[in-house]
DNA sequence: ATGGTTTTTACTGCGTC
DNA sequence: GACGCGGTAAAAACCAT
């Protein structure tokens, strides 16, 4: 959320400077000043003249009017919208009735007529509604990433598998926050920058349990191909997390990578063994870490750490033995 | 639902600065 | 005496069945 009022505070300081219209937005060229032409339906750029937006509808009343009488009657009609309603009201309705606007029943051709017109406006209803959906879900996604400091691919990756989930009709049942979120964590996962459950929970608005769910519900049923994290991948954040040297993270990758050889890893959770890596490389090379503070930056326990670290250094000593 | 495994929590003792 | 570290036991969380 801290995006949207840093955005809306720009805007703000825009608004004081230039005193012609529009919403304060700027030229995505040159970023000058963008005034409104409503005679031709343009926002064009007011240094470098590009045409940001065509065809705007003109909302404004039909022709001149000179009096107060001329402008009642020339402005324009219909119904008023509204942000209430998803669809701005603008959507039509079908009535269920079979009757006409007088109230006489219809014939029969009618009926199946209007039948026919109901099945459709339905069918294309539910396409916009998937849209609004889809356009929600990207927000979220985008807030998450961004909190997470995620990469602009993972973004897209999520994105993607997102509207593959809308697709195949997995939503119905399930929150768009939740989705979103298992999105996030299955993208950052196969982008090889993973996220812990826990990390992602924290920027989401479900439960974590939630999130673990849907995600291994979204992975089956889309049969995404998302391997167990590599514990190796979470060391680069640690070890800046915590300033160590390039020399101390390419310790804990190799031992990482020996550990991996042995097989000491099965069954134990990616991010402690990373964090235990860490600790031990920062140990190795006689950089300053305690335990609590990896433990910190990790959100790993401390106990895990130690019970880690230890195995690490035993297959260490194994391999270098051998 | 259940049992086995892993992680966490909480507590303790030891050595050092 | 506070701090970092190691270990332990019990609780909690997780996973497959």
């Amino acid at each position: 959320m801290p995006d949207t009022t840093i955005r809306a505070r720009n805007r703000a300081d825009e608004n004081e400077v230039e005193d012609q219209r529009d919403e304060g937005e700027s030229c995505p060229e040159c970023s000058g000043n963008l005034i409104t032409d409503s005679e031709h339906g343009e926002t064009v750029c007011e240094d470098c003249g590009l045409v940001v937006e065509e065809d705007n509808v003109d909302r404004g009343p039909e022709w001149r009017a000179f009096d107060a009488k001329e402008k009642n009657e020339k402005s324009r009609v219909g119904a008023p919208t509204t942000n209430t309603m998803h669809d701005k009201g603008l959507s039509t309705n079908i009535d269920w009735r079979d009757k006409d606007a007088y109230g006489n029943s219809l014939g029969s051709r009618q009926r199946e007529k209007m039948q026919r017109l109901r099945k459709w406006n339905e069918r294309f209803r539910t396409r916009d509604s998937k849209e609004r959906n889809l356009k929600q879900a990207l927000g979220e996604i985008d807030r998450m990433a961004s909190a997470l400091g995620l990469p602009e691919n993972v973004r897209e990756t999520a994105s993607v598998i997102y509207r593959r989930a809308l697709d195949e009709d997995l939503l119905p049942g399930r929150s768009i926050e939740g989705v979103s979120t298992a999105c996030v964590y299955a993208a950052a996962r196969q982008a090889g920058v993973p996220r812990s459950l826990d990390e992602i929970a924290d920027v989401s608005r479900v439960e974590k349990s939630e999130v673990a769910r849907t995600y291994r519900y979204v992975v089956r049923e889309l049969s995404l191909e998302v391997k167990p994290a590599d514990p190796e991948s979470y060391v680069p954040r640690f070890a800046s997390g915590l300033d160590l040297s390039d020399e101390a993270e390419h310790r804990a990758r190799s031992l990482l990578k020996t550990a991996k050889e042995q097989g000491v890893h099965s069954g134990k959770s990616p991010v402690g063994l990373a964090a235990a890596a860490v600790y031990a490389a920062a140990l190795l090379t006689n950089e300053k870490t305690t335990q609590a503070e990896v433990s910190d930056v990790a959100d790993i326990s401390e106990v895990t750490i130690r019970n880690r670290y230890h195995e690490l250094l035993e297959a260490e000593e194994g391999t270098v033995a051998l």
